[in-house]
DNA sequence: CCAAAAGTGTTCTGACTACACCCATGA
DNA sequence: TCATGGGTGTAGTCAGAACACTTTTGG
């Protein structure tokens, strides 16, 4: 066999985050491993898939929806990306997910670099719940704030894919999943809140967002609290 | 033999952009096959390298310089990014390079996809001699404007790597290899009036470089030209 | 009427634009 | 002294930031 199903040292890790009143998430999974380590949903890809679709792939399998936004934030390929402890705890069961995929050691017994690809993905964490996958003990969010201990480099993608996010937020709300079809101008303004880890002043935030032309502003919502009811406002349709 | 001395799906191509007096240039290799078609600078990856050292080893192949400003601009890996015709162009030669990496053929004698990992770097191509190596029947500087037939996507990577040189151009400037030791406004301006390809005023233009306090002004230049002499500058030591 | 939260208006600043103007230089 | 090109100054516009203020709501 000449070539695998999928294509033999690169692979695809995903940051999926999750919004939902003031907490930032993203999905990791537990691998089963002896130790307790955890990792970025991936996978490897397939000869004839394109990378952008395998991201989809992976992201709906995870998430169970199609039509997520999503962007490539970079590509991590340091020789020794991987560690040799991770490699001997992980290579023991990459194997049972991808048995088309030689195990990346070469005739010496050393183990060979994988290059991975990260995309990141934006959903209301409320709304999703983070499927496993056989390598899995569990699928969880988990707060960006408080991540646990991440297997190679993950950690790194995960706050190299944060620091893409915050890059023109505005035209990411666009496509998101992260606000529900009416919200508020709070729900936005803790969305942005949320995601930059800063405050925004409230009423130069809405004059911000009212000029950029993206929203449109609905009836009043009456939540029986005692104070003034907040517009509602929804995505304009794109045109 | 498991994994070979390169990785075997995975490329890297750089856009060498070379500025010289309002020109805006990259390197491309001529290759040696029979129809006339251009090529990005690139190769493969060694399995012990770093890809950020794989792109630092083909720049340095190509003009001779060591450390080189560069940046990853984005990976290209449509599974179609290769067409049929530019695959049995290629794939005759591409084994002369790199005897150690399989033909990207499955059994089925189906052409398999290549993924690229796209970087840009900067230099002065009046500074720069391009250097061919085995595959190339030439290697020479091309105006970005009058791109020649080129292979697989890498016109699209060419122009998605402009795309990325225009965001924070004046960072990057820092770094450059893009100017002389010392040099006047007006050829700054004339750089940037190149990457962008549209007019700058000279006046904003002369404020808002020095408001970025990277420029540090020295003695006058005298032409002898009729006309005032313009100032000199270079870019100040950084801290 | 009051507290709480929503929403608006006004001013100030700093970046960028456009326009007009002055200065040095060699012919 | 004049044309040429280099360099500076000022006013207008626009997005953000900071501040104070008014409005709506249910108790």
């Amino acid at each position: 066999m000449k070539f695998s199903k999928h294509i033999a040292q690169l692979t695809l890790d995903c940051v999926i985050f999750g919004f939902h009143h003031k907490k930032l998430k993203l999905i990791l999974s537990k691998l089963k491993l002896a130790k307790e380590i955890y990792a970025l949903p991936g996978g490897f890809i397939l000869q004839e898939e394109d990378i952008e679709d395998a991201a989809k792939r992976i992201l709906f399998e995870r998430t169970g929806i199609q039509d997520l936004y999503l962007e490539e934030f970079g590509t991590f390929g340091r020789a020794n990306r991987i560690s040799d402890e991770d490699f001997q705890l992980f290579s023991g069961i990459a194997g049972d997910l991808y048995p088309d995929v030689e195990p990346p050691i070469n005739e010496n017994n050393q183990k060979m670099r994988i290059v991975s690809i990260g995309y990141y993905a934006l959903v209301d964490f409320e709304k999703v719940i983070p499927q496993k996958i056989d390598l899995d003990e569990s699928c969880d969010w988990y707060d960006i704030k408080e991540l646990p201990n991440m297997i190679f480099d993950h950690q790194e993608m995960a706050h190299k894919g944060l620091q893409v996010l915050r890059e023109n937020l505005d035209k990411k709300l666009l496509f998101n999943n992260l606000l529900p079809e009416t919200f508020t101008m709070k729900n936005v303004q803790e969305l942005y809140e949320t995601v930059y880890d800063k405050p925004f002043p409230a009423n130069n935030f809405q004059k911000k967002m009212l000029d950029l032309q993206i929203l449109e502003r609905l009836d009043k919502k009456y939540t029986g609290a005692k104070s003034k009811a907040p517009y509602l406002y929804r995505l304009k349709p794109r045109t």
